[in-house]
DNA sequence: GCACTTGGTGGGAACGTTCCCACCTCGCCA
DNA sequence: TGGCGAGGTGGGAACGTTCCCACCAAGTGC
């Protein structure tokens, strides 16, 4: 028992004595409806229990009521990494409401790109979300190329023509920077994410603008490159502590290599933060139980999710609507590190 | 110039010289399909750069190449709880090989279930992956009911009649216990996950079964409920060191919860390992980095995506084949906290 | 030389919607 | 009384596939 044939639109048309036409019109709420009819189509609609295929209405409507989130797993950091956890729950938060559904694309490799146009191209989804975005990332530019809305948490560079949205990296790192200069610090290094993304790039030059305002020369030596990885963080930390031995604080571009330097600077017996001041990004949820506590700077990563599903929204109901640029504020969150 | 319309089975046929179902027959390998035709439809595909519009073919199979993974928000722990990327990240992984989406619904409320039950009535996916079920969870019972292939990563209880994965939980917990006893301890507590889930109660089995084993009661004063959070597990540790001050170890169901807990030890002045020894559970990336570093029971998190998304995609393929309950192993992970 | 298989092929129908259009029935106005 | 707009309605066509079936040609066995 129980299963039956699902009804149909026919099946609930004849129950109600109606055309399939009228049916269609209740559902998506048409106004050219009688009183009767409506009542009639409704009380049909629910002894049979009726729920409309989505599959053959997207067929005919070239709609699908999707939309795809891309999150490159090549930099395996789902799971280590917080910030797309929360970008993902932005996400689904703000697609909650509107009856959209939400396509996760872990991509590894490059045949899984291929794979992800493909499936963008079978018109499974009516817009893309990407994540953590590579300044020469081809998916965007192809992405653009098919017409399919897209909006990206990030940007390739400073010239992005798409839709995109971020935290304030370069106000943040430089508040970062401003803070230790302020506790006193002289030999203020950094530890960067990888330069081929604006990320990494901006906060960087976040810190280079407050050494700049407070008079000091950004030298070199006090520059390493990190792949957001603890790992990363730790070679990182390693060669900034043999180029530069006498430095007292580092500003990471995110808490993840942020750990890892910590973990390097108390296997090379500095202590934190009386010999070396250290300051992360992301404030992750681990930030509060590190040893010490680690100080960062406080991006909206939720918001970032919710902000790129309603632009993706927008844009996908008017395609027409101009690109949108949007930065969301930071705040530096100071705790036993610095 | 490049946009066009997009071509159709139709148009390709016409451009091979063939009918549509030969263009079908050559999509779907179809054996059947002369050498000649086939290069031919080959051919035009390439040059019109066609590919299959999986609505439509979705209309007519009714299969829809996507399955969801449902994970209930309104525990609020994607982002401060691994468990869940890992999970994603292993389901993601199996999935990858196959062409199958991946739908993700973070559920968090009555409505939204709803609105989960209708998606999958609108036929939108294939199967259903569920992530932390309680017991009285209705959705496994709907999801049975509608006939739709379902595989849980847990169970509602230990009679689970639906495909099911998880940790050796009573095991884990279990070693866990004996790893303290081992060190000398004497007093040892529980911090539980919530009752009505099956790991909740099968942990505390765990942690019963072993003190039985050595020959020990087990004392209710020893014993409280958390939720997986942190500030459950604070709470739950106050509790306990108000009704047994004089416990030398915890054994905690989850890293987050046991990270809760060695901050409330700090603040009342009971020093870890020392006075007090903590074990958690799931060998969380930060158990590394927590002060001391946690020891913990470690799961394959990761596997168990993977398992669900290969018995979901089995049962998918057969609905006839029987149902499965695959249980896999955990280690103890000894750091400094014990 | 005839029936009978076997590999290969293509057209019609179906999947369950929405959209376009034609139509019907009012009430209103000249 | 006749024309006309407007509210309400329903049937046909279309969306782009796959599946069923009929068909055709070339063998194969008697």
């Amino acid at each position: 028992m129980g299963g039956r044939q699902r009804p149909t639109i026919k099946t609930v048309a004849a129950r109600a004595g109606v055309g399939r036409t009228t049916v269609s019109r209740v559902i998506n709420g048409s106004t050219l409806v009688s009183d009767e009819a409506r009542a009639a189509v409704l009380a049909a609609i629910a002894e049979l229990n009726y729920v409309p295929n989505s599959v053959a209405r997207g067929l005919v409507t070239s709609r699908t009521n999707s939309v795809a989130l891309v999150i490159p797993e090549s930099e395996s950091r789902l799971g280590s990494e917080p910030y797309f956890s929360a970008v993902i729950r932005g996400v689904s938060t703000a697609l909650a409401d509107t009856r959209t559904q939400l396509q996760l694309m872990l991509v590894r490799d490059k045949g899984e790109q291929d794979q992800l146009t493909d499936s963008v191209a079978e018109r499974r989804v009516d817009g893309v979300l990407l994540v953590s975005v590579h300044e020469r990332d081809p998916l965007p530019g192809l992405l653009e190329d098919m017409g399919l809305p897209t909006v990206l948490a990030g940007r390739r560079s400073p010239a992005e023509p798409l839709s995109h949205v971020h935290a304030d990296n370069l106000g943040g790192a430089a508040a970062a920077v401003r803070h230790l200069i302020a506790r006193g610090r002289t030999e203020i290094a950094t530890i960067t994410g990888p330069l081929d993304m604006d990320v990494g790039r901006t906060r960087l030059q976040g810190w280079r603008d407050a050494l700049a305002e407070a008079g000091r020369a950004a030298d070199g030596r006090l520059v390493a490159t990190g792949d957001f990885t603890e790992a990363g963080g730790e070679r990182a930390m390693r060669s900034l502590l043999e180029a530069a031995p006498d430095l007292d604080a580092v500003f990471v571009a995110s808490d993840v290599m942020a750990v890892g330097a910590m973990a390097e600077l108390r296997r090379r017996g500095r202590r934190v933060p009386d010999d070396v001041a250290v300051v992360g990004f992301d404030d992750s949820f681990f930030a509060r139980h590190t040893d010490p506590p680690l100080t960062s700077v406080r991006q909206p990563t939720e918001e970032i999710g919710t902000t790129i599903a309603r632009v993706l929204l927008r844009e996908i109901a008017d395609p027409e609507a101009p690109r949108q640029h949007i930065v969301l504020p930071t705040s530096l969150v100071v705790r036993g590190s610095s």
